[in-house]
DNA sequence: GAAATAAGTTAGTACGTACTAACTTATGGT
DNA sequence: ACCATAAGTTAGTACGTACTAACTTATTTC
């Protein structure tokens, strides 16, 4: 009941808002440069002024560090909030598919509200019921308790040049219909595909799937992550 | 997409606080009399000014009737509320300790919170898990999907004569110190007691639970629900 | 480099929730 | 019937969160 980490304070529960902000946060600097105010704002579908007051109550928390007209990053506190955030958020979507039987297409939004009410006790007790899963069903990466997490940036199929082969690993699970889209298509976790294709000025990008060939638009191709991109070795044979 | 009862209006959700207001007022409407503003305050540990005021926007989203001065009951969509509230909370508890191997003296606190953030389908897939329990771990009734309860008032082993023999079959879920409490005594649901004596003055009261005599307090004693008690038959033999 | 546009901030408002202090109503004991 | 006490309400304050409108700063474009 006194151990505690000496660098945390009484620490007031935040409230859903606040922890919401912490995470989006961390996902928009995961691209490399401090949030800025409309990204922020734009993912959470609230207004900019909105974001701007709460930046300064965050800073105020210590949470983040905001720079004027530039942009908030997160503290070592806040990141430290974002990824249990973003644990249990994981932990959970990945309860509901393996144990409830949940589509991993219809989890993020139950999972974006069970966040902020789950105790560490009943993530970890879920974990453990996963057998310490280390990615979601989406193939994001799952932070430990103890806050570490694979932070490697990956390709997208957007990156990949033409004759690439790779591996899909991850996906944005934002949108369901999205998830159900590129599932139709053989396109999840694991699968393995091919550019066959590309038109340029962003246009759209033709896969090798299995035995199928598809055609996906850029954007969607940018939400699909990859690893082991490889150009097809000349002696090509899958 | 389009059903939906005509009674019902679009409905904003209602909030965490909104909720609990709700749930506690079902709970000391079951005692027979309006919930008092000051019953109120003391159960969910609020100021009683805070109660009138949060009273009146219940009753402006027509949840609640007041009566000034003399109480609030709920309205039949307020129940309805309530009814659904209760249900997940009770699923949500019943889950945790069948499936996840909380103690039923621990569940209590987090199914506080977790009842505001599960959706209808989560706790319908719980509920199906679990192969619809009637009751959760503290022997409290499950609401049905649809809000039918049993709502039977139980005698507590305060009710009891000497002599009288009942079956446990609920307890107060709020304090695990309590339920600890209890079942370290064998008081669980599902045991028989055994009225031996009773101190006059609400003293302590002697149980016979199995093979030994306990001796409880009154207030506790209140606490503890029983069914089907009876005399001991004079014949007896247990 | 100045003007046009985008991005961000502040000011002012609203609502829910809670608090304390001060007041009002109801009730029970004599 | 009266008054002391308990119960309940109102008024005034605070904070978090969100909004729109108006303003300011930064960036892009010519
Ligand atoms: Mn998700
Ligand atoms: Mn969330
Ligand atoms: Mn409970
Ligand atoms: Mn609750």
């Amino acid at each position: 009941m006194s151990a505690g980490r000496r660098t945390a304070p009484p620490e007031k529960a935040l409230t859903r808002q606040a922890e919401d902000y912490l995470k989006c946060i961390y996902e928009i600097e995961q691209g490399g440069a401090p949030a800025a105010t409309t990204d922020i704002a734009e993912q959470l579908g609230i207004a900019a002024a909105s974001v701007s007051g709460m930046l300064q109550r965050l800073a105020r928390l210590g949470l983040v560090s905001v720079e004027r007209y530039r942009g908030a990053r997160l503290t070592a506190p806040g990141r430290a909030v974002a990824l249990q955030l973003l644990r249990r958020h994981r932990i959970i979507e990945s309860f509901l598919v393996t144990k409830l039987g949940y589509g991993w297409d219809d989890v993020h939004e139950e999972a974006e509200r069970l966040e902020h009410a789950a105790s560490a006790e009943l993530i970890d007790r879920m974990a453990e019921a996963l057998g310490n899963p280390t990615t979601d069903p989406h193939g994001a990466p799952i932070p430990t308790a103890a806050g570490r997490v694979d932070e490697r940036r990956l390709a997208s199929i957007a990156d990949l040049p033409i004759g690439a082969r790779a591996r899909v690993v991850r996906m944005s699970d934002r949108d369901p219909e999205f998830l159900r889209y590129l599932a139709k298509r053989g396109i999840v976790p694991g699968a393995t595909v091919r550019v066959a294709a590309r038109e340029p000025f962003d246009g759209p990008i033709t896969l090798t799937v299995g035995r199928a060939k598809q055609a996906v638009g850029a954007a969607a191709a940018a939400a699909v992550y990859v690893d082991g991109a490889a150009r097809e070795p000349r002696t090509g044979k899958v």
